[in-house]
DNA sequence: AGAATGCTTCGATGGGGATCGAACCATGAA
DNA sequence: TTCATGGTTCGATCCCCATCGAAGCATTCT
């Protein structure tokens, strides 16, 4: 019955609704200092600090001291990606609507997923992409890959794919997402193009949250640069 | 900040290892008795009622009464598939090594997630039929799809395929392995591929567990029907 | 009918852990 | 140096919840 890994202690890490705010915090994808972390969190420092020790030693967090500051992050995308699947199983069964924040339709229209975009538009680019053979499954890792074609394209919109390959990190990742049920993009490109989409200034991160704004000049470009066969 | 659903209720339902067991011994993705997940479980069957109560209120089981007996099962595949993701982590960090059972390396080779095939078999399945053109990404929800050459071939292997699209399940799902830390199939292709290979007599599962025996007839015919690039 | 098995509910117990106040280190500013 | 700010450690408190014994339903077998 002891076969696998111990799932029981890192359930035991989110289980708390303290470190699950503080993980829901940095899914903004943000690094944020132990103070913020215990406001977001609504507790004390010093609760904050024993909480963050813990989520450190489970391996969900870094820590990165910068003068007399300690920035936190999740531990890697990985852990991002597997918060978001937990939130898709807290959304089934209704336990969604016990505080349906006025921040939630927000939410699931575009939102951070830790370091890439998701929601309903993150959606209709992962199935433009690959409506128009952009990206295909392939031999790498997370079974997921840029074709040529695709790789002119997003180096036509300023990604520095190469620069990309010098990381160890996998270019494509799927990242199921909670709101829409469906796959959008993450892993290195997945972040490259949320930066480049702030670069043009097609949206603006709400403060202090998950939530993105697209603008209406952003809204006409991402239409158009990701066209859906579903239009 | 306390932006989207609510991640802190099923962590603590995944958190206390009592129940942590439960739902391991159910990624067998057999329905298993409230004693006989007591046992599994090491208590006794008042706390197991307890416990499989709260999993039910929290929507990651389901429950059939058949006689005076009840079965459980996870009450999706999405269950087991978030469960494999946290195993994931718990395994990243060598917290696996605290407890790390003589069945452990026979999990790593092949073992069952839920209701199909996982390990490193599983792994060269998926590249085997994708690097064969046969998986594609799709518009379908979950992203990814056979090829007019895949569903040739796997109905040439005795898959009803026609009988998977009656249910509203997705044909193709993939699922991140936590060994292998590489997609597998999953979906109801990947469990209708686990029902054939067990017709065959290819493998033979463990009793009271997820650990599954291939034959050497079995792995023969396994690498002949789903040959890697990389042998 | 009576008896046995599977499972649940109730009540009492106990322990682990979340929380905060206060004191303690570290870094930067005056 | 002295003061202020960000964080951690320590100790004490307190509450939640896992656990089990005992009693209560339900179902099936004889």
């Amino acid at each position: 019955m002891k076969d696998g890994p111990d799932i029981a202690r890192i359930g035991a890490l989110i289980g708390d609704p303290a470190r699950a705010n503080i993980l829901s915090a940095l899914m903004s994808g943000k690094a944020l200092t132990a103070t913020e972390l215990a406001a977001e969190a609504g507790i004390t420092g010093q609760t904050a600090s024993s909480h963050l020790k813990k989520l450190q030693e489970g391996g969900l967090l870094v820590q990165a001291k910068q003068g007399r500051h300690r920035y936190f992050t999740l531990s890697g995308p990985d852990v991002g990606t597997t918060l978001e699947a937990l939130m898709g199983l807290a959304a089934r069964k209704g336990h969604l609507r016990t505080r349906t924040g006025p921040r939630d339709p927000a939410m699931r229209t575009s939102r951070v997923c830790y370091d890439h975009l998701a929601g309903d538009m993150a959606v209709r680019i992962f199935d433009s992409l690959q409506s128009r053979d952009f990206l295909k499954i392939t031999q790498d890792k997370g079974g997921l890959g840029l074709t040529a074609s695709g790789e002119d394209f997003v180096t036509g919109f300023g990604v520095d794919l190469a620069g990309l390959r010098l990381s160890r990190r996998p270019i494509c990742r799927a990242c199921l997402d909670w709101s829409e049920r469906r796959n959008h993009l993450a892993g290195a490109l997945g972040a490259a193009l949320l930066v480049r989409f702030q670069e043009e200034g097609w949206l603006r991160r709400e403060k202090d949250s998950r939530v993105v704004h697209i603008s209406s000049h952003g809204h006409e470009n991402l239409n158009r640069l990701f066209p859906s066969s579903l239009d």
